[in-house]
DNA sequence: CACCACATGTAAATGGTTACATGATTCT
DNA sequence: AGAATCATGTAACCATTTACATGTGGTG
């Protein structure tokens, strides 16, 4: 019953499905290169789990040439898109909450003084400040306009939860 | 050189630090009793993280009696203390962005129809929504009133991203 | 020529997961 | 009496991680 497909997969598999035949190392990449750490996109991670959701039927491998090199792009399969829409509906996991650093942090912040509070909050602020004029997604506009709303949201929150601490 | 706390350890020790002498299973339940899903606060994960970082000299073991009951309690040694505060005042990784299970996907949801966006965020509004009524962390008014702005933040973000997709 | 990006993997280690096992205590 | 909670683990599994290996092609 469980077909569901994890959020890595899913991300690789709608990368996949917007890029056309795509290379394991294109889709490594486009995860290395998202503003989020949580996943290196290593190669260790991504070659493992194409083969993983090709061996589901859920891509379709093609062997073609470039030049001398040897070049395997996929494609989604129709079960694949399936499989992927649905992961991407999925407005449970979608509004489930996931993994904060800062939001860990918060619920302990009470056990230092208030200077120390201070400072953290103080420098949490500088840092997410420092994130906006990062050069990260700035070539693909929809990413952009995306990744600004994450990081506007993020500010208006650390300002909520400084107020919770006056 | 890498002395630092990983994220489940340094909410494991920030607990301990709280609640003075506590058993791994108080800690196992404090992960599992919280919000986020992201911890499955098993036995698992904790009984070896403790043991763990026991044999890092940062947890003190004392083996008390509760009637017939043996009870392993902890507590933080002053290297745990500091090793505690070291990481719950990291200030960059509380600013890094984590993961988000709706991040993940609201960058691959112009690959459907209009229809099936607006019908997404709506469901994912309504699930958001839900969420405020729940009884959770709600007999410790500290953590409440920081789910209460984790949820809210959420919210207004999903507003902005609704914005975005007209 | 050196270096970097492209490309495809593998190996070992790690830190989680679910499921299982055992037993005492408390609640209904 | 039976169920739920407290408490302490272990075992098998799994998807990551970092690091390594190998080679091609384009750029400064």
């Amino acid at each position: 019953m469980d077909d569901q497909l994890s959020d890595l997969e899913g991300g690789a598999l709608a990368f996949i499905a917007r890029n056309g035949p795509t290379t394991s190392y294109a889709v490594a990449k486009d995860f290395a290169d998202s503003p989020s750490e949580f996943w290196s996109g290593s190669a260790g991670a991504v070659y493992p789990l194409i083969k993983r959701v090709l061996a589901r039927g859920l891509l379709e491998a093609s062997k073609g040439k470039d030049g001398a090199r040897a070049r395997t792009r996929y494609t989604l399969t129709p079960a694949g898109l399936k499989a992927m829409k649905a992961w991407l509906l999925n407005a449970k996991r979608a509004s489930s909450i996931g993994f904060d650093p800062l939001r860990t942090r918060i619920v302990h912040l009470d056990q230092v003084s208030a200077e120390e509070r201070k400072e953290f909050l103080k420098q949490v602020q500088a840092l997410l400040d420092a994130a906006k004029s990062e050069t990260v997604w700035n070539d693909i506009p929809r990413l952009a306009a995306i990744h600004a709303t994450v990081l506007e949201a993020r500010q208006s929150w650390l300002n909520a939860l400084k107020a919770l601490f006056d």
